[in-house]
DNA sequence: TGAGTTTGAGAGAACGATGTCTCGAACGAT
DNA sequence: ATCGTTCGAGACATCGTTCTCTCAAACTCA
């Protein structure tokens, strides 16, 4: 089709050639009626003459109308936007896409969507993140932090932006968090080895500047402790991340003077770790614990034994109490500790087998 | 603080009182300029006298003032939002957060953001979650359709919507689709089974209205009918989702004339699948090929064969084909196939074993 | 120096909706 | 029949921002 030019100059043509969606305008004016009239019967906010609100329902109809939610959002008195933020470290991790769809399922009931960003453990993009969103005038915001400085959310609460954090809580700025019992789940997963007859106990654990990390290994040096075990530093090891460092930390950790059984802190931890335990052939005869389960721990041999957080919980409970504050509600800030429990599926089950280790290591050394 | 109430009745205090952001306005008038003014310091349009720029940029900082993306999306004449849409049946399934992960990662270079929701397969939610996002504003929609209609999007695509389906090709509509090669998968998968000597070899899949479901069907009676062999109608289930459904359709194949090799063709139904064989005993004797990589596939023992498909290569393309189209550009609609391929891992490498399968039922059932 | 051109800045409309206010009609009560 | 009251519906202002338009000042050039 040609273009018209002298159409396509004038303002209202070319604003309907740029976004023809009808506006309220449009139905208000094929239904004849006036704008605010058409907004009552859209919104059912007030009785409106059955005939003219036919009327209405019908152009609406006929054009497809769907209401504006930014304009709507924009004018709205209440200022809800039926929108909440998360902030969470890798969408595509278990833990956090578990968690992602738990606070969907409680804000889906009431018709609000979630935006989420992944920051990657980077504190900077966190920050980015969490302004962006705010920008985007969320109602809420829930955040798994990545830094150790939650400060710059301060003016936004005061303004009146309601935040909980999940897993860790915030530091420099006060809020409600939904956290896992990790010294607790820690001390038991330790102890739980330690009555197994493991006294060479190793931890293996990601960045040490989150708190997170920090309480779990207070849980580790505590059940050390109360078990009359001495820690052998070497065996402690923290800022694992990539792939690579928890294979090469595990692979000298055993071929030193060898733990007997590991604690790994975290998710990709735990399945790295017995890849490389796999690797070394010594999945058989090293105990392991891990702090969070992961879909198939029970179908490895030996099955893992592990720290079950949960996440569904964690995130329900995270959104439910962001809903409240929304709502109005102004308890004091609480922090929800979250019971953990120990799983025992194999894994942290095996007996001390230096002897057995030793075994496998010099047979691996010499094939190679 | 005790209430003023004269203050809190003056309108101005009011607003304030509800959502004390500061505006552009506040920006501009304790720069002592105009709104516009101000306007074009934030958003650098055109060159403003450095003196008053400072001022601006000064008033911004002290006042901490963000721009409100609503009111700005309203506005703006390109009537972008920086936001796109994904629709998917699950953000916790592995799957669908690398894809949502993948997208998110080729948003976020160009500062857009992501709202997701999951509508686990069911038609009508698929259809009200993607209207609810053009009701938002999104720049463009990303689906993985649960539905076999979504002719529901002709119209917004008409004006001017843009949308991308990945992993299934929409129905009743035209649109750029990226999608796994699951005819070939599948019968890659099924032919490396007939090659290892298999003649019994069940399929297991999932709702068969799928699109995805129907050529993984189509994959494996074709590679049946090429490696010489006759289809038992017996070994081909479908409709299973549930895990109860799952284990129940194993443990009825296998207590039948059971096959001496799976293809499952899905996630969960493999996982599920490797679990039901593990409580029969069954894991080591029956071969078994998985379409969908997943986490830990390589640490199971035997570890599993998969057909594997690369969800961040499919978010990542799909995101880009939809910033394309988002960009002006208007090709044809295409379908682009993304190939698949054959990890052996093990499972799928076992020889048949008819034989010691019937040995271990018959174990089993005295044990009961 | 004067005319034409560029430039910077402000006034006011507009985006699409809802909130406030007003007014006329219909109603019941006296 | 008149008055106050209720109620439905429209005119207009408003949300926070950007776009259009205008105009005065500064600049260029002959």
């Amino acid at each position: 089709m040609p273009e018209q030019p002298s159409l396509a100059n004038s303002p209202t043509v070319a604003r309907r050639a740029a976004h023809q969606r009808p506006t309220l305008r449009d139905v208000a004016t094929l239904a004849g009626v006036s704008m605010k009239t058409a907004s009552r019967v859209i919104n059912g906010e007030t009785r409106v003459n059955e005939t003219l609100a036919l009327n209405v329902r019908r152009a609406a109809e006929v054009l497809d109308y769907r209401p504006n939610l930014t304009a709507r959002n924009l004018r709205r008195s209440d200022g809800f936007t039926h929108t909440l933020g998360v902030v969470l470290f890798d969408v595509s991790n278990a833990f956090s896409s578990s968690l992602q769809r738990a606070i969907e399922d409680v804000a889906s009931l009431r018709h609000i969507v979630v935006i989420s960003s992944s920051v990657d453990e980077d504190p900077q993009r966190e920050r980015d993140s969490a302004l962006a969103l705010v920008a985007r005038q969320v109602d809420g915001l829930i955040i798994v932090p990545a830094g150790d400085d939650q400060s710059y959310l301060a003016r936004e609460q005061r303004l009146g932006l309601k935040v909980v954090f999940v897993d860790r809580v915030p530091q420099l700025l006060r809020a409600d968090a939904v956290v896992g019992d990790n010294r607790g789940g820690a001390y038991q997963a330790v102890t739980h080895l330690a009555k197994h007859g493991h006294e060479r106990i190793a931890f293996l654990g990601d960045r040490d500047y989150i708190g997170t990390l920090q309480e779990r290994r207070q849980g580790y040096f505590d059940a050390m402790r109360d078990a009359g075990l001495t820690v052998d530093p070497s065996l402690v090891v923290t800022n694992l991340h990539a792939t690579e460092s928890i294979a090469r930390a595990v692979t000298t950790l055993m071929s030193g003077d060898a733990p007997t059984a590991l604690f790994t802190a975290q998710n990709l931890i735990t399945i790295e770790s017995i890849r490389t335990l796999q690797h070394l052939e010594l999945d058989d005869c090293v105990a392991l614990v891990g702090f969070d389960d992961f879909d198939t721990s029970d179908l490895l041999r030996p099955a893992i034994s592990v720290v079950s957080q949960s996440p569904k919980l964690m995130g329900s409970l995270a959104a439910e109490l962001l809903l409240h504050r929304i709502d109005g509600d102004t308890p004091a800030f609480e922090t929800h500790v979250i019971p953990v429990n120990l799983i025992e599926r194999g894994s942290g089950e095996l007996a001390p087998r230096p002897d057995l280790v030793r075994a496998r290591l010099r047979r691996l050394d010499l094939t190679r």
